[in-house]
DNA sequence: AGAGTTCTCTATCAGTGATAGAGAATCGCG
DNA sequence: CGCGATTCTCTATCACTGATAGAGAACTCT
């Protein structure tokens, strides 16, 4: 098979998915195209461009196209679920949300804001606040996501580590922890819960 | 003097500061230190571990102490003070939201959590909400810095790039980018009405 | 068939985190 | 003081990374 841009980006995803992000380099990627690593760069700048086509992959993978709300679907909970989607993009492949933050500049990323202000300005909100709402769900999303996927501190992080005096000084952090593992209560839920706090505001808390 | 710790992670944090995070390796860190690269390791198990103790160190610095709220001061301002002040800190390094997401299990991140929620609940706000705001607005913080500090996109990456199509495809999104550079109009204007947004939710419109 | 273009190769570079193990420096104690 | 033990730093080296130069195949078009 002839090797173009297309291929080489469709198996670094499936390499992040393998390995993970630092296990995509460009010697493990070309061996599994059947080729030599200098090969790639025929065909890719440098490794940030390559990371950059993941991210664009990724996103794709998940925003094939944009769909606007239907009629009578608000546009808060319709934010939510795109929201949501950006999130399931992002935990779809490892490091999913390290991959994006490390690209500079995603035309779909873009796409997304776009269309949920537009949608939003076209629902009466103002553009202003339209912004402000956008800006903050989008960047929530990519900041939660993050510290969601930077797996449990490995064994050795927590060498001479006290749980004890942890869960004495940090009482309350640790009860909103200790919250995550109660059965019917995810992860999902507390996504959610926080994006409802940003689109509907304190009145959310029903 | 002495080569100890404390000494590393201070020549650590200068490096940061002088050549960004790609920049700190462990020898041009020892290098400034007047050592070679190995001795490093006798003081710190291995990278990561330097990369969470200057996470620890810029955390620190803009955190000394945990201070509440005065008491005619509504738990909302302080907490978007607070937020404010974690952005500070991370703006106060080259790379400093990286280094933060780069770490993982933080002492310092986990007490400002603390007196955070334990602040809003002691303020009358129910734990489940308190948690809620909580960590969206960190999270938010987090994420919003991210994005902030990775800077312009590079020339080479412009390669190629159609500036006017952009505008023509993605028009709120530019309109709200250039209200970014309007005179009077900072990015700390943009991320404190972000951060109103969830504190108060949509009433904060004003 | 032959020239020109497109693609892939070998060889190599400078730089990275990390380890093994030799050796200096320092400390505690008789 | 002297000397063993501990603490710290060194040299040498490893496996690996992203990247480039430049030779050489393969393919295309006339």
């Amino acid at each position: 098979m002839a090797l173009d841009r297309q291929r080489i980006v469709t198996e670094a995803v499936a390499l992040l998915d393998a390995e993970g992000l630092d296990g995509v380099t460009t010697r493990k990627l070309a061996a599994r195209l059947g080729v030599r690593s200098p090969t790639l760069y025929w065909h890719i700048p440098n490794k940030a461009a390559l990371v950059n086509a993941i991210a664009e992959a990724i996103l794709e993978q998940e925003f094939p196209e944009f769909v606007a709300p239907g009629p009578e679907e608000g546009w808060q909970g319709w934010l939510i679920g795109l929201a949501g989607r950006l999130r399931r993009a992002l935990l779809a492949h490892p490091d999913g949300a390290r991959v994006i933050s490390a690209a500079q500049l995603s035309l779909t990323m873009a796409g997304v804001s776009e269309l949920a202000m537009s949608t939003l300005v076209a629902r009466g909100v103002p553009l202003r606040r339209a912004r402000l709402v956008v800006v903050t769900a989008l960047r929530f999303t990519v900041g939660f996501v993050l510290e969601e996927q930077t797996g449990p501190p490995s064994a050795e992080a927590l060498e001479g580590f006290d749980m004890a005096a942890y869960t004495a000084a940090y009482p309350t952090v640790m009860a909103g922890v200790r919250e995550y593992f109660e059965p019917g209560r995810t992860v999902d839920d507390l996504f959610r819960d926080c994006l409802e706090q940003v689109v509907w505001g304190p009145a959310a808390s029903s």
